[in-house]
DNA sequence: GTCTATAGGCTGATAGAC
DNA sequence: GTCTATCAGCCTATAGAC
């Protein structure tokens, strides 16, 4: 548990945001989680979305740390981080009983007219998340001629894509289904020469 | 305009639900579009739910109507009818200046509890669409043996995930990314036969 | 920096006349 | 089936004492 005052409130307000989505989470109920009074919480954040930027910004400071470190706790091969980092996503999913959602991805879509800092520090986890894959990716020897960075966005629209639709099937399967999509293409990229129309859209 | 105060209630809540998210659009912005009082719209529809799943029924049995329908016109090709579906989403995109997100995947991440109905209803519109596309899919012949649910499936994740970052980013380039490596993986299906390990995950 | 008290507005839901 | 009036509760934000 945080000491300071404002880090219990980001802690409990990340908590509750990802739990019960940005809207829904009244500042009441951040209160009573952390312990602190009206006062004390309009002193650290003056406004909910001073507070949604500094949830956003603990994400991204903390996204090796909470995140992609365990992950990959073990795994070396480039390829198999990927797959380990998806698979941390699949045992959230399977954790919760599919009450999980990617917590930038609940707040990206239900911000619906979102401030610029707010747009931005969203983006701004995206975008290190795939850097994360595209340094893996950047680390094998692919047979085929391929954009890497396209391939790195595949892989975080699959996994955004993969957790809303587990979450809504409360069944893993979706999810399962579309990771072997993926993993089917990235062992063909490996594996074989490019077909001549390839990477054109 | 639909004439009915039922069906004026539902595409309006249909419109708002869609441009505002659910938790933010009030009863009465919806009344007021509608041009309704409270009392009537509360014997249309007994609570702000029940008119949700009204919506989501809309969605549901409109979908060729209007959004599958419009995609194919004029595109016979079956492949070319995949990447029609997803240009209506990356058309959508661009014409709302990236205000646009896909309505079901808005309330599939919104709702955290969702009674099981609405879910249930989520995911009828999800699997429908995920239809369509392994239709196109059954017309041609791969090269290589495939799980076609497994493609189907990565179809919709993709859009939903690239419609979630394009949304972010204010950018259509990580839609375009995403749909460039995702035909690339189609295309590669089609051309060649498999590596020894495909499909396993 | 912490606490109490409350303002001002919005929400979904509803009762009851017509 | 339509309208008016309103309730009780929640929300964010804030003033002001300590």
């Amino acid at each position: 548990m945080p000491t300071t005052t404002k880090a219990r409130i980001v802690s409990e307000a990340r908590r509750l945001f990802a739990e019960q989505g940005y809207a829904t989470t009244g500042l009441t109920a951040i209160r009573a989680a952390a312990g602190v009074h009206a006062g004390s919480l309009y002193h650290a954040f003056p406004s909910k979305q001073a507070l949604l930027i500094a949830v956003l910004e603990d994400y991204l400071a903390q996204m090796d740390d909470r995140l992609v470190g365990p992950a990959w706790a073990g795994v070396d091969d480039p390829i198999e981080r990927i797959f380990a980092l998806l698979a941390r996503y699949r045992q959230f999913l399977i954790d919760t009983g599919f009450m999980f959602g990617c917590p930038i991805g609940f707040i990206a879509l239900e911000i619906h007219q979102p401030d610029d800092d707010v747009r931005a520090l969203i983006w701004e986890n995206f975008n290190n998340w795939m850097k994360r894959v595209r340094d893996c990716l950047d680390q094998v020897e692919f047979a085929s001629p391929t954009d890497l960075d396209n391939v790195a966005t595949l892989v975080l629209t699959t996994m955004e894509g993969a957790v809303m639709l587990a979450r809504t099937a409360r069944s893993i399967a979706p999810f399962d289904q579309s990771v072997t999509a993926l993993r089917d293409y990235i062992s063909r990229l490996s594996a074989e020469p490019a077909p001549s129309n390839s990477g054109q859209s």
